[in-house]
DNA sequence: CGACGTTTGAGACTTACCTCA
DNA sequence: GATGAGGTAAGTCTCAAACGT
């Protein structure tokens, strides 16, 4: 019999007398309270291919490695809450890396977000050129010039207006047209409908970056605001 | 290098709950 | 349906070993 072995005997005794006072059982357990490293391997073993074992097998297993069948019980207990936290502790881990892979993609798109709406407000202002253009030539704005009428190409005598930056238009639908078509290459109908996307685009969650994607992506993900540096250690 | 305090890992226990005969 | 035995998960206690000072 090897020296474990006798341990495990008298330990066995001690942690069977069930009457034996617990202070006392413990003090004596102490000498070796640790089972051997031959016992700990077949156990790793054995829950490798079981995390439960059927009370026949317990019986046998306890047999095989010289201890009490509640010691195998109780390793086995012991062993599956404890390889549950190392696997709850792993799955964290996965979880988390999913999760900060995720915000620092979050964080290029709403950059690319950004400059996508900045470029769209350049165009919008764009467009709007021509339009503050045609209000000019409506109501005699200052900062342009007007003529008197002047016989047109067509001889037809047509109200001029000559813009500042020496364009020239005409309070005539079809040339206004010609000339927007001209500069801008589509027709009003277009360029209506081409503004109110502008504008439609304008009012929406997409030049507000607190409304994109339909919620507060900075209250998710604007860490400092928060009690804890990083969401997740609110469970830590 | 030994003494001492702290941390960690593991065996055992307690309690509450569930299943089954 | 009530009951007792047996099992489990979760939480806790205890202590040896490892580690740092």
């Amino acid at each position: 019999m090897e020296e474990g072995d006798l341990f495990n005997c008298c330990f066995s005794e001690i942690n069977s007398g069930m009457t034996m006072n617990k202070k006392k059982m413990k003090k004596k357990s102490n000498n070796q309270k640790r089972f051997s490293e031959e016992q700990i391997k077949s156990l790793e073993l054995i829950f490798e291919s079981e995390t439960r074992l059927e009370p026949r097998k317990k019986v046998q297993v306890a047999r095989e490695l010289g201890l009490q069948p509640r010691q195998v019980a109780i390793w086995f207990q012991n062993k599956r809450a404890r390889w549950k936290t190392k696997q709850l502790e792993k799955e964290y881990n996965i979880l988390r890396s999913n999760y900060n892979n995720l915000a620092s993609q979050f964080e290029i798109m709403k950059k690319e977000k950004q400059s996508l709406v900045t470029e769209l407000q350049r165009q919008n202002e764009e467009m709007q050129k021509p339009k503050e253009e045609k209000h000019h030539e409506c109501c005699g704005d200052q900062g342009v010039a007007l003529s008197s009428s002047t016989e047109s190409h067509n001889g037809k005598s047509e109200p001029e207006v000559r813009l500042n930056q020496g364009i020239v238009l005409c309070d005539d639908g079809d040339y206004n047209n010609n000339i927007k078509t001209e500069y801008f290459g589509f027709e009003e109908e277009t360029d209506h409908e081409l503004m109110n996307i502008v504008e439609k685009a304008d009012d929406s969650c997409l030049t507000s970056s607190e409304n994109w994607g339909g919620f507060n992506s900075d209250s998710l993900l604007d860490q400092s605001s928060s009690n804890y540096p990083n969401w997740w250690e609110f469970w830590s």
